[in-house]
DNA sequence: CGAGGTACCTACCTTTAGGTAAGTATGAAA
DNA sequence: TTTCATACTTACCTAAAGGTAGGTACCTCG
């Protein structure tokens, strides 16, 4: 199993986590695993559009720094969890704020300008897709 | 002044941010901007080792998208200065958010094991740099 | 016997992000 | 008169991200 190298900019948390988080999948995988264990297989049908090659990957660039274990059980077919450890589950946060401001943004930036009373819908919950 | 196309992925709030606040040198962007205004060329002396052409084209995104607001004051020689809008205000919760998880992975992931005594300065005040 | 599910790997390709280096029009300072 | 600073633009290039399509080894179910 071939590792990546986790590559860091010292000194500026802002482009660490970018360097950790960013992307087009890593926060959604993240997502997926905040509310437990997943195998390989329900992450490919949970993360909509993902394509396995860069599941794969991004599964790996995870694990590689820290924030997903993964846990091969060894049997016959293939068994392999993927679970948040305690590093992972310190970017919840991030991925609480980037939910919210996605949420807020959308609902603020279509207001056709001058529709006073319509921005009541903003705590409102609303599903990750 | 050309513009960019901003495209949102429509019902999913991650994405959406991922789209508005992703890359390397947004966040970095939308940080200096939350002091106050900034000119175009302090904004490339605070933002380091970004090129013009780079933060050119990030300001014109974050413009485009409403986060940024450009005021060009018509002089000569020139000055265009840079500010925060209420929806870009918005932001500062992710760069947060963002930020923390930065300071708190690097304090974490780098603990040779078993180093008991160490974690302590978690809450400290870290510049971005 | 053949199809389907498991968790991958590999080669190849396109798209995008980002970087480098140069040029532009203007005015002020040296 | 040359240089500097303003806020850009343009052309070109590289590297990384991401997508497509196929293959692998093993087992079970029909």
């Amino acid at each position: 199993m071939k590792s990546t190298a986790i590559t860091l900019t010292p000194g500026c948390p802002v482009r660490t986590t970018m360097e950790m988080l960013g992307g087009k999948w890593r926060l959604l995988i993240l997502h997926q695993l905040a509310a437990g264990p997943l195998r390989f297989g329900a992450l490919r049908r949970l993360v909509p559009d993902i394509s396995e090659k860069v599941l794969v990957h991004e599964l790996r660039h995870l694990a590689d720094s820290g924030l997903v274990l993964r846990t091969n059980h060894g049997e016959v077919p293939p068994r392999v969890e993927y679970h948040l450890t305690d590093l992972g589950r310190l970017a919840l946060p991030v991925l609480a704020a980037v939910g919210e401001f996605g949420q807020a943004y959308v609902a603020q930036a279509r207001l056709p300008r001058g529709s006073e009373e319509s921005s009541q819908a903003l705590d409102q919950q609303a599903s990750l897709r």
